[in-house]
DNA sequence: TCTTTTACGTTGCAGTTGCAATGTAAAAGC
DNA sequence: GCTTTTACATTGCAACTGCAACGTAAAAGA
């Protein structure tokens, strides 16, 4: 054989095309040869690793989800140990946010491929198992910071500002400050106005 | 010239047979063959109605919009005079959740756009005029209702998580019970707990 | 009555689509 | 060294795409 090569690896260049061709074009504008072009490789190579279109839309939306995953965890890693869990939201909903060219490209990515899910309910799931495990997280927080409160239905509640701020933003009918204060009335109306110390 | 022929009607009648085949599978898979099939015409009466494609989508956005501001301001007129605000803020939220098959349609349709309009501007201005409309329309609700609470900010959070609820619950992440409730709890943040009286 | 306009239906075309098939070169395993 | 496997590139094809062009029938206006 050629030079061993990680199909992972490449899978993943060609999903990364993948998605710069649907940020910036739609879904509707990917195709092999348009990603192909814009991974700079030949539609025979996306061909030799993914046998379908579908496949590699499948193989993409994973990758778009478990980056999303990532910047997550991330956010969540910054700050430190035992951080409230106020702040532990409001760093991770800034995060998640399309605030940034770079996040709004993303995003706008992350909401085709809703509308793509939308009418493939096969495909969903996997989204499905995103949220739930943001619901877990975000329900954990509340409980242990606020027992006023229903600790689900205010996560899910949360949850849902969050997305609409995100559709919002990404279509402009926001400003970034108005989507950020809108959050952070949000965060007042569960955990009481303002940060509780410093 | 032949039987004198409604232009408007005819547009209209092809949209929704644009709207039906992207309501089941996809804006991607709106054609103009396809949207004639559906519309049991021919391919020719479209092209006659539509110089292109783009004009086509359009005007069928346009229709859908309509579509929404006219079951809002149905749902408004229900309610007879004057009725409490957060009794109408309740009513038009229920109106607009995609929570029964043909309104999960509709949401498929709208959440296609959404993603259709975000990789295009310069479609994209009417959806945000819709917004402001809805948010001024909120505001001055609940400025009416709670002088507690900043109106706008309000508003502006009350739309996100209707929106967000919508997202959620097409793709089947919110059971419609939990988005009702979550609704709710919304509302109760804003107007305090429980309706006023009855 | 004759002309002109309108409302289509049909056909055709160049470009694109997903995908199969085939070719080829290189390296791993024997 | 020879075979086999892998990693591609190229080509081809049937189906589809948006759209232009043309044809035709009917009715409105002269």
């Amino acid at each position: 054989m050629p030079k061993r090569v990680d199909h992972d690896q490449r899978r993943t260049l060609i999903a990364d095309a993948l998605v710069r061709v649907a940020a910036d074009q739609g879904l509707e504008a990917v195709s092999l040869r348009h990603v192909a072009t814009a991974a700079g490789v030949s539609s025979g190579m996306v061909q030799h690793y993914f046998r379908t279109k579908d496949e590699m839309m499948r193989f993409a939306l994973a990758v778009v989800r478990e980056r999303h995953q990532l910047r997550v965890s991330e956010a969540v890693g910054r700050l430190g140990p035992d951080p409230a869990p106020r702040d532990l939201l409001r760093a991770l909903f800034l995060t998640v946010l399309p605030l940034d060219p770079e996040s709004r490209a993303y995003g706008r990515v992350g909401l085709a491929f809703l509308a793509y899910t939308a009418v493939r309910p096969e495909a969903a799931e996997p989204l499905r198992a995103d949220t739930r495990d943001m619901l877990d997280l975000v329900t954990g927080l509340i409980r242990g910071a606020n027992r006023a409160v229903d600790p689900a239905g205010a996560a899910a509640g949360l949850l849902a500002v969050l997305e609409g701020l995100g559709v919002y933003l990404l279509g402009g009918h926001y400003s970034a400050e108005s989507a950020v204060a809108a959050l952070e009335a949000q965060l007042d109306m569960i955990f009481g106005p303002q940060s509780p110390e410093k």
